[in-house]
DNA sequence: TTAGGGTTAG
């Protein structure tokens, strides 16, 4: 039979890729189709599945609600299967006939709470209340004080009291004691309450437990039972249980109302299910839903979670559009999905528009935007909005003091930086922490101030401040600067020794410093750090800068290698490579990790080209990767020049001025190795950081270079 | 926490 619920949208939105296309299409499609009142064709192909309804939606008639909602919670929530796949792979273009209207996959009506009375009994109840919280918390204790509840005690008495009970534990002896006592039937609300406060324990196998128990009662789940026991599992980190549930809601009749469905829409987001939460938004949607400021914080999140640009603006079209005005938390999460889609300029605009609207921003909304003008390095912004928060008198939090720390370590603002920590040295809530000792040593290795990183180590461990393992990543990286292996070592066993677990970056770190090393007593030192926390990597070391290794081998091992480092470290583990390489003389190794780098996508945009310009972009290489991409393609320009192929007017290098305003060390180290080659290129005046070369420079060069072809033309 | 959903740090 065919799949009541199904209409166009079940084909489109069935599937469960969620490649990036698709679900741009989709959001795509949603943008487009929002408004119209009937669903259009969507698809090409002229086979029919016929497990799907064409022009009608046959079989609805008279159908209970548990299989009407099923085919909802088997298309879209379980797992693919083949005949999903299929379904996907043939769409077909169909009709909803517009008159019908569409079903609903939610309640529109939010779940009534029971008013109740006033309890003339409430303060001796809320006394006695207090005396249960304040008892012992063994179970003797607390069921001989229950001797002492006022009487009567009425099912409205009992449920203030076990409102009031915290923490959860006692709230559940309550719970069972008033079950024991069969005074009179608990219904739903006693259990919705006792899962609150189980929830609040994160009890969540105990909430499942008293779910069982009502459906073995037959005992009511409304939607409060079902939203508590969706939020729990999402907190508890169990997302598998709280779609289970939300199922099960659906295949006992009950519809969701807007709250249990925007919770299970955040369970979807948060599994990166961005397809699935699109299709359920807008089906809800399409059948009239208003969505409120609570779901759309949840789309925001989410689009900010994969950098989705187009989504944000979505969600802030969306929310015009159906005249939803964002609130504080609307406005802080898409601020900080605007970071992370790399979009300040847009963050920027938002936060205007935010205070403009006559929102006051809080602790969250502040350390989004200062962290997005630091890593966007919008100093003139950043200390405006600071300037800003200190004469407004903006809330201040210590979560906020660390990214203004970060913000200074990101733009070079050391004196700032320094006030700033000596404040917060001095302030009562917001003390220095390892966060904040972690930016400090990230500015001092920054400039290279040895003396203060060490310094403010040694002042750390006075006053109980743990290093950690991001702190002991700059802090190695600074002395290996200086060259002070030994004290590399000395930090490095402390870290261990206190317990620090080594992570990719810090390796990638011990990795620089071996490159740093000139004598080989000070690589061994370094190497034997770096035994410890990654062995595999000295295994390989060892076996690139044997001459006798074959390429085969240094590619199978490199791939082990890349393929168990965190993606964020695979081109610092490369560049540090090819270092290492080149100091010990093995140009040829240095060429062939280039070469494997770029293989395996570590080096994207390595070389732009245009028909009339060829650029080689180094700015993310280290100072070996960068000669050694010069060498090559020099080589390649060569061959290129002899066989007499096109080449176009202008030649590019592009060192940049170094991410970071310490850090310029690039350029000049490449400045000379063009010297060295006698390579054509020279430095541009008005832009630091950028060679160039005319194709006739090039063509002569590679003349010169080929004494012999000079002679014969 | 006063029966249920959303937002802050390398």
């Amino acid at each position: 039979m065919a799949a009541p619920l199904s209409t166009a949208l079940d084909i489109y939105f069935s599937g469960h890729h969620s490649d990036v296309k698709r679900t741009s299409l989709s959001r795509k499609w949603l943008r487009q189709n929002m408004s119209k009142k009937f669903a259009i064709c969507c698809g090409t192909s002229k086979s029919t599945p016929k497990a799907h309804p064409t022009s009608e939606e046959p079989g609805t008639k008279g159908a209970s609600l548990s299989e009407q909602l099923k085919p909802l919670s088997n298309i879209t929530l379980s797992s693919p299967t083949t005949e999903q796949s299929h379904v996907l792979s043939k769409p077909k273009s169909i009709w909803v006939n517009p008159t019908k209207p569409k079903r609903t996959v939610l309640s529109l009506q939010r779940q009534k709470r029971t008013s109740h009375s006033y309890n003339p009994q409430i303060r001796d109840l809320k006394r006695f209340a207090q005396k249960l919280n304040d008892c012992d918390d063994s179970e003797g204790d607390f069921l001989a004080a229950l001797e002492e509840i006022p009487q009567p005690l009425t099912r409205d008495n009992a449920l203030l009291v076990l409102n009031s009970l915290r923490p959860w534990q006692k709230a559940y002896l309550f719970f069972n004691w008033l079950k024991s006592r069969n005074l009179f039937p608990l219904e739903t609300i006693f259990y919705n309450v006792t899962m609150k406060s189980l929830r609040f324990g994160r009890q969540f196998q105990l909430i499942e437990d008293l779910a069982n128990e009502m459906i073995e009662n037959k005992i009511e789940l409304d939607n409060i039972t079902y939203s508590t026991i969706i939020s729990c599992a999402k907190k508890c980190n169990l997302p598998d249980r709280a779609v289970h549930w939300f199922e099960r809601m659906y295949k006992t009749g009950l519809m969701p109302d807007e709250v249990t469905y925007s919770s299970i829409l955040d369970v979807y987001a948060r599994l990166g299910k961005v397809e699935e939460v699109l299709n359920l938004y807008e089906r809800a949607r399409a059948t009239g839903w208003k969505p409120d400021p609570i779901t759309f914080s949840v789309l925001g999140k989410m689009f900010g979670e994969t950098g989705d640009y187009d989504g944000i603006r979505y969600v802030l079209q969306e929310m015009k559009s159906l005249g939803v005005q964002p609130n504080l938390v609307v406005y802080n999460t898409l601020l900080e999905a605007m970071g992370k889609a790399g979009k300040p300029g847009f963050a920027r605009g938002l936060f205007e528009e935010m205070i403009e609207s006559g929102i006051t921003p809080n602790e969250k909304t502040l350390t989004a935007v200062i962290k997005i003008y630091g890593k966007a390095r919008w100093a003139k912004d950043a200390l405006e909005l600071w300037e800003r928060m200190k004469n407004n008198g903006w809330p201040m939090d210590f979560i906020l003091y660390n990214t203004l720390l970060n913000m200074c370590a990101d733009l070079g603002l050391v004196e700032e930086a320094e006030r700033l920590f000596e404040e917060m040295k001095k302030s009562e809530h917001s003390r220095p922490d390892s966060w904040s000792c972690t930016a400090m040593l990230n500015i001092y290795g920054s400039i290279g101030d040895v003396e203060l990183a060490m310094e403010l180590f040694e002042e750390m461990s006075e006053s109980g401040i743990a290093l950690n393992v991001m702190g002991c990543t700059c802090l190695i990286q600074c002395l290996g600067k200086a060259m002070q292996f030994d004290d590399v070592v000395r930090v490095f066993d402390i870290s261990i020794e206190k317990g620090i677990k080594p992570d990719d970056r810090l390796c990638g770190c011990l990795l620089s410093v071996v490159s740093l090393c000139e004598k080989s007593k000070d690589e061994k030192k370094v190497l034997a750090c770096l035994q410890q926390a990654n062995p595999n990597l000295v295994v390989f070391i060892k076996l690139v800068v044997d001459k006798k290794t074959s390429f085969e081998t240094v590619k199978e091992e490199f791939k082990g290698i890349m393929s168990n480092a965190a993606v964020e470290v695979r081109r610092p583990f490369c560049n540090c490579l090819i270092d290492i390489c080149r100091n010990k003389g093995l140009q040829e190794r240095a060429h062939e990790l280039l070469y494997l780098g770029t293989l395996f996508g570590l080096y994207p945009g390595l070389h732009n080209k245009t028909a009339d310009e060829w650029c080689l972009d180094v700015r993310s290489l280290s100072v070996g990767a960068a000669q050694t991409a010069l060498e090559e393609w020099m080589g390649t320009l060569t061959r290129i020049v002899q066989r007499e192929e096109q080449l176009p007017e202008l030649f590019l290098a592009q060192t940049g001025t170094g991410a970071h305003k310490f850090s310029q060390g690039l350029g000049i180290a490449f400045a000379s190795h063009v010297k060295k080659l006698a390579a054509p290129f020279r430095q541009r005046e008005d832009k630091v950081g950028c060679f160039v070369a005319t194709r006739g420079d090039v063509v002569s060069w590679v003349q010169s270079q080929l004494p012999s072809a000079a002679a014969t033309t």
